[in-house]
DNA sequence: CGGGATCCGGCACGATACTG
DNA sequence: CAGTATCGTGCCGGATCCCG
């Protein structure tokens, strides 16, 4: 895996073996910070589950969100191409978000990040897990 | 993909659909959180390239960052399993990072993860890459 | 109902200086 | 060399009030 020669630029392979860390670091960091904030985890995976939800379905769906940080974070996703917004022009206004297909499409890397995280090996500084 | 029913626990699979949103959601914060900050990746990435690496190399290596900073990312990784510590009792001190199994065990998920954002398509309010 | 603006507090981040 | 201590600051997240 590992590697000591020098790489020119960014692999469009993607692998982590291929890029210089730096690069890859960067380029790993960018996709972190689309996914960093308090709810955006919550929203997406709840978008993911629902498909589709108005933005008071989602506000009553995660307890404890201020619609500040709703709205904000919802932005942000869509800034970044991984939740969509459609507005109907209602007298009640109506809004549905949903995830993007690139939305869609990180799932698989979040399952790779779940099940990595479940594969941590019990800490042995943590608390024993005992009755 | 989707799915509608209930689930009763934490899926020892680790796939998305086989968790409520907000169990995946807390677990791959979880795993998040771990990886937020803003050198930790670029450590992870530097030990990933070099194996192995002292304080003031990983100091050199990364340019920009603070010894406090430095050292404060180094704690949070080492105590989250991520990178282990290797102390020399010498008379100059000597200090060694590297990854834990664990810590190598993640770069899968980062590869997902940089794949991921590879295939981000041009967003539609994107400046043109124009000559 | 959906969205926004403003004010505020805490903490992550950072610069600098000091120590074993 | 490998940290620690202290101080400062910006930005994130939250409460509260306001608008279409």
């Amino acid at each position: 895996m590992a590697r000591t020669d020098k790489i020119v630029g960014y692999s469009p392979t993607g692998k982590l073996a291929d890029v210089t860390p730096d690069l890859a670091a960067s380029g790993v960091e960018t996709a972190f910070r689309m996914l960093e904030g308090r709810w955006k985890m919550v929203i997406i995976f709840h978008l993911f589950d629902r498909q589709v939800l108005r933005f008071s379905e989602l506000e009553r769906a995660i307890p404890g969100v201020s619609q500040k940080m709703l709205i904000q974070q919802l932005r942000d996703l869509e800034r970044d191409g991984i939740v969509e917004r459609q507005i109907y022009a209602q007298v009640p206004p109506k809004v549905e978000y949903r995830l993007t297909d690139w939305g869609q499409a990180m799932c698989p890397a979040l399952d790779s990040l779940l099940e990595w995280a479940a594969q941590k090996p019990a800490s042995p500084a943590d608390p024993a897990p005992a009755a």
